[in-house]
DNA sequence: CTTCTTGCAAATAATTTGCACTCCA
DNA sequence: TGGAGTGCAAATTATTTGCAAGAAG
């Protein structure tokens, strides 16, 4: 695979990812530098992210809303709990997947690369919050 | 919300949801349907569809082609294991998870809900492919 | 200099929407 | 009958691609 040369905007993309906590669209990347890069096209910004991810520089997910976002690689490790109220989230040390795969290896012939594991539920705030709306004389929207 | 009424179209749809073991997109109902209802409309699937999964009749999913993807809610614990070349799936029945969510919840205070889970590979045929590909000078750094 | 990159514009692909007509309850 | 549902065509949105000009090594 070709050799990633060194231009300013690709060095700004990753500037952006890096910064940014959570993973970000190409189209928010755009924004962000269109004012330092007036003339910074979009599609560079697609295809430089996409080398990215191939290279494993940076994780690709596609959202809900069908938008694909991009992060940073390294930040992209580990399951989490997570709260569907609030997303308050709690890491998951303890993945219990290995045993499974190694069965599932044997079983299907598959070599496994991975897996995405996300466990959702209501953290202990919103399950008393959620007690005390259920008071019989206190109704309230959220 | 208003009354879903009951079109051999809807019905239809609904069938082939019911039918199909794997999440479907709306393109795939399509065409599944295209011969028996040759004037049926992509827009009356999606528009079908979104108003199954309002009414949670039916599970909406993004998956990493972009596409969205639909099934029966029922069907909703089942886990795949999903090929990272040719998108082949095969549905995990074992889920080791119940043991690791209780332990969550005793330890966190959250109240589990639901989890998903899915695992990625190579399935045999992209692995055999690949073996092939290998050209004589291979590449020894990884 | 030669390959990798970029910008721009045009092309796709999936999904959505407006509208007039049709059909179920 | 009246609102829900449909088909069709046009509109949107996110992303991709072809190509000539520009920069990096």
């Amino acid at each position: 695979m070709a050799v990633l040369k060194n231009t300013k905007q690709r060095g700004a993309i990753m500037e952006i990812l890096r910064n940014s906590a959570d993973p970000v669209s190409a189209e928010e990347i755009f924004d962000s530098l269109k004012n330092e890069y007036p003339n910074l096209a979009l599609s560079t910004i697609y295809r430089n992210l996409e080398r990215f991810s191939e290279n494993g520089m940076v994780t690709r997910d596609v959202f809900n809303d069908g938008v694909v976002r991009y992060s940073i690689a390294e930040e992209h490790h580990g399951h989490y709990l997570v709260c569907t109220q609030c997303s308050n989230k709690i890491k998951i040390d303890d993945c219990p997947l290995m045993r499974l795969e190694q069965g599932l290896q044997r079983d299907t012939g598959y070599e496994i690369e991975g897996h995405t594991l996300t466990i959702y539920g209501k953290c202990p705030d919103c399950l008393r919050r959620e007690q005390g709306a259920r008071e019989p004389h206190e109704k309230q929207g959220e």
